[in-house]
DNA sequence: AAAGACAGCAACCGCTCTCGA
DNA sequence: ATCGAGAGCGGTTGCTGTCTT
């Protein structure tokens, strides 16, 4: 953490322009902000809420000091299993695309997200990845560049988009329609990657699963959500809307051709029947035929 | 007990993107 | 089409607390 201290010393600036501050928050600092934003229901640009606050701070220290501490949404506090379970899968699909993978997790920033990743989960994805890549012959099994890190880690999880997208394309609900390229034109390419279904292979099951409801208007709402052992976690994931061209009774019978039944768990199944029929009344998902692909990944092991 | 190493995390930096003039 | 301001994002820094020797 950086004491707080002036920007500019110089003389000219001081007389020129108003001091600003950078550093630690202080507690008066932060009340000022967060009465500002309170009061004006953090309308406004960033320049003019640290002016009209008060506070002598660029607007954009004031935006990060209000987005990653300050916002009354926040959850603080240390990562859930389930969380962070679901990062690494998140990271996974996104890679270092931080703030997509905020939005799947409310109440937790971006910023956040980026420290746990570079603190703690990297660290055991690099001591699995010492376990299993120790008789690698990867010319590159040994650099750690960042920007390798993200592929590294999809390997290590077994996971990569291009595996990724022909195990979509075995879903039932992609590939069952008679005319595969009404889903690749319109949903499949409509939805773009941090709106397709994610699902994880692991030990027991938890699945993080994009689910599109149709609205009468013809637009497709998406909801991320998943489940955890048998039960239903919510919707983890903020919701996004996208519009498509198709009507919600072209949706209906492109799916009504999807049969999808989870043989592996009787719970799970049911969980998923309701969850589907409440929220989407879409069909069933086949978890036999969603996993088809997945038997080449490989096993998961989050007991780190 | 002291010192060094390490971990966690708040905050800054620099770049890109978007939007309005 | 261009430019500038503001916003957003990912990478990085550096301070503090904790652990280890």
């Amino acid at each position: 953490m950086r004491k707080p201290e002036i920007r500019s010393t110089k003389k000219s600036d001081v007389v020129n322009k108003k001091k600003l501050r950078k550093g630690l928050w202080s507690p008066e600092e932060d009340e000022k902000l967060v009465n500002y934003m309170v009061r004006n229901n953090g309308q406004g640009c960033w320049s003019d809420v640290a002016r009209n606050a008060g506070l002598e701070r660029c607007g954009k220290s004031c935006r990060l000091r209000w987005i990653n501490y300050l916002r009354p949404d926040l959850k603080r506090g240390a990562f859930s299993n389930q969380e962070e379970e679901l990062i690494i899968h998140l990271h996974s699909l996104l890679g270092n695309r931080w703030s997509q993978i905020a939005a799947r997790l409310p109440g937790r920033t971006d910023n956040e997200i980026k420290n746990f990743w570079n603190s703690t989960i990297k660290k055991r994805l690099k001591s699995m990845s010492s376990t299993t890549t120790t008789t690698s012959t990867s010319p590159n099994a040994s650099d750690e560049s960042s920007s390798l890190e993200s592929n590294k880690d999809l390997n290590i999880l077994g996971f990569s988009h291009a595996n990724y997208n022909n195990y979509m394309m075995d879903m039932p609900i992609f590939a069952s329609s008679s005319s595969p390229s009404m889903f690749e034109n319109t949903i499949f390419n409509t939805m773009n990657i941090d709106t397709l279904p994610m699902l994880q292979h692991s030990g027991y099951l938890n699945t993080a699963f994009t689910v599109p409801c149709f609205s009468q208007s013809g637009e497709v709402d998406i909801r991320d959500s998943y489940i955890e052992n048998g039960g239903i976690q919510g919707d983890v994931c903020k919701r996004e809307t996208i519009s498509i061209d198709y009507t919600f009774d072209d949706m209906n019978s492109i799916l009504s051709n999807c049969n999808i039944i989870d043989s592996n768990n009787d719970n799970k199944n049911g969980v998923a029947e309701n969850l589907f029929q409440e929220q989407l009344n879409l069909g069933e998902w086949d978890f036999e035929e969603l996993m088809k692909d997945v038997s080449s990944f490989t096993s998961l092991d989050y007991s780190f």
